[in-house]
RNA sequence: GUGGACGUAGCUCAGUUGGUUAGAGCAUCGGCUUGUGGUGCCGAGGGUCGCGGGUUCGAGUCCCGUCUUCCACCCCA
């Protein structure tokens, strides 16, 4: 048994993990390529203040924080957010619109870990900032779920729920509460679909809802509403104001210019309306959404939403923003779940095998010279019988094997086999480098 | 941070009411094979049974603690 062993949370990639952690990063990164968003980092440590600016001092228990040796306040970042609010707000009067930006990176947190939940996580961030449109959030979302089918997963094995933070914080609003209240209040529904029901209805009261019995029905109801036009229709039955009636159904008109460019870009089959999504953060300021697996545990693979308020919160100019975060733990659980993590091979182009010395020295010098046009050549380091070595070669999946023995080097040539089909033919050593990459190509 | 379950070789697991030196398959390495292949046959290495303490003549097995992993809370950026 090890002495050392990984802390809790963290985990070690082995070449095969390693491979397919950089197959995974690939896959996000031609994605985010193909619609048009450039690649960005920051630092992995950032000062504990730029976090409990964004979040409240009560992150702190959540964080890998410190006191470096500086005296410095500091934490391990448990998400890019706040970095990126920081470098746009730093150059927003240099950048051009839209900003459209994308990170792969390692995250922190300070919590005790379940499947799906490390200690340490990468997360693909994709965010496009300066754009208060929903084409932005229609783009956003349509980057996140050609992400996931790109990474091999079907149609009928996710759904992108698609909420709306505004829109509830104006009903609320409409069903009597104010400000801080109607704040709570969205977190309460947030985890109504894990709540019983009477624990729903004691929390509102303790809120102070007017109504307790009658708000608690209304927002039930509310969350049921399956599309666009059922909300619209909810919302005439009931007795508004003129100014909820306009501040409602201005969020309806932005639904349907959304859903209409969804639609137009063909992802309908993969978002669907879900009024049961607020999303427990308190600074998402519209659209919301979150990407389930279908199959297995339903568990949550991605998440995002509109943050128009956060960058002049973090003291920075206001700036619209939409964005999501997707981490690599739970994707590569449920592709793993269904069967489809790719089957990534690694394996050599050529293999040399050799008698003697001048055999040994005779193939390396051939190895470097493949090598030096890119090929990926290997030779045992120490000599075995011709048995022993094409065993090797045929578990290095190499495409040909090349043999240079006492005969071969006598004629001057090199025997090349093609280990498929197990032919094999006679090149002249001058002409190696050249007839191999040849064979080579021909496959 | 709270509560529960689990822990035997790199992996998947056996291991009798507590009784010799803890086993198998897969994987790894070697041999059969001194110039030609992943199969086959033979063999080897690898475990202070998570760690620490206790009960006992004797503990992988029973008890306590602790750590880890998993599950439910908390939280979910």
């Amino acid at each position: 048994m090890a002495t050392h062993k990984t802390l809790p949370g963290f985990r070690d990639f082995y070449p095969e993990d390693c491979s397919l952690r950089n197959h995974l990063f690939s896959v996000w990164r031609q994605c985010a390529k193909r619609f048009g968003f450039q690649e960005y980092d920051g630092p992995i440590l950032e000062s504990l203040e730029l976090l409990t600016a964004k979040s409240g001092d009560e992150i702190a228990g959540q964080l890998f924080n410190f006191e470096d040796k500086g005296g410095r306040a500091v934490t391990l970042r448990p998400e890019l957010t706040p970095t990126l609010a920081r470098m746009v707000s730093a150059k927003a009067n240099a950048l051009p619109r839209p900003i459209k930006w994308y990170s792969i990176g390692e995250n922190f947190r300070y919590e005790r870990q379940q499947k799906g939940r490390l200690r340490s996580f990468y997360q693909f961030n994709a965010d496009i900032l300066g754009e208060a449109g929903p084409i932005a959030d229609a783009e956003v979302i349509g980057l996140l779920v050609e992400s996931l089918c790109s990474q091999g997963l079907q149609r009928d094995e996710f759904i992108v729920r698609l909420s709306d933070r505004n829109l509830w914080f104006y009903f609320i609003e409409s069903l009597g509460f104010t400000g801080e209240q109607a704040t709570g209040a969205l977190g309460i529904i947030d985890k109504m679909e894990r709540m019983p029901p009477e624990k729903a209805l004691a929390a509102l009261g303790e809120l102070g809802a007017p109504d307790p019995a009658k708000t608690f029905q209304a927002i039930t109801d509310f969350q049921q509403l399956p599309d666009v036009e059922a909300i619209a229709a909810f919302l005439s039955k009931m007795d508004l104001s003129e100014e909820s009636h306009d501040k409602l159904n201005g969020r309806l008109d932005a639904w349907r210019e959304l859903l209409d460019l969804l639609d137009a870009a063909g992802l309908n089959d993969f978002v669907k309306l879900d009024l049961r999504i607020v999303r427990g953060l308190a600074y998402y300021t519209g659209f919301v959404f979150e990407a389930f697996q279908t199959v297995g545990k339903g568990r949550a693979l991605a998440g995002g939403g509109r943050y128009d308020d956060l960058l002049e919160k973090l003291g920075g100019s206001a700036m619209p923003a939409v964005g999501f975060g997707m981490g690599d733990v739970t994707l590569r659980d449920l592709l793993e779940e269904v069967n489809r993590l790719p089957r990534l091979i690694d394996k050599a182009d050529i293999f040399l095998v050799y008698t003697g010395d001048a055999g040994f020295k005779a193939a390396l010098g051939d190895a470097y010279a493949l090598r030096r046009q890119g090929l990926r050549a290997e030779l045992p380091f120490r000599e075995a019988g011709m048995g022993k070595q094409f065993k090797q070669a045929a578990q290095s999946g190499a495409d040909f094997t090349l043999v240079y023995g006492p005969e071969e080097l006598a004629q001057g040539i090199v025997q090349v086999k093609h280990m498929r089909t197990g032919e094999q033919k006679a090149v002249p050593a001058a002409q190696l480098v050249g007839s191999v990459l040849a064979l080579w190509r021909e496959g």
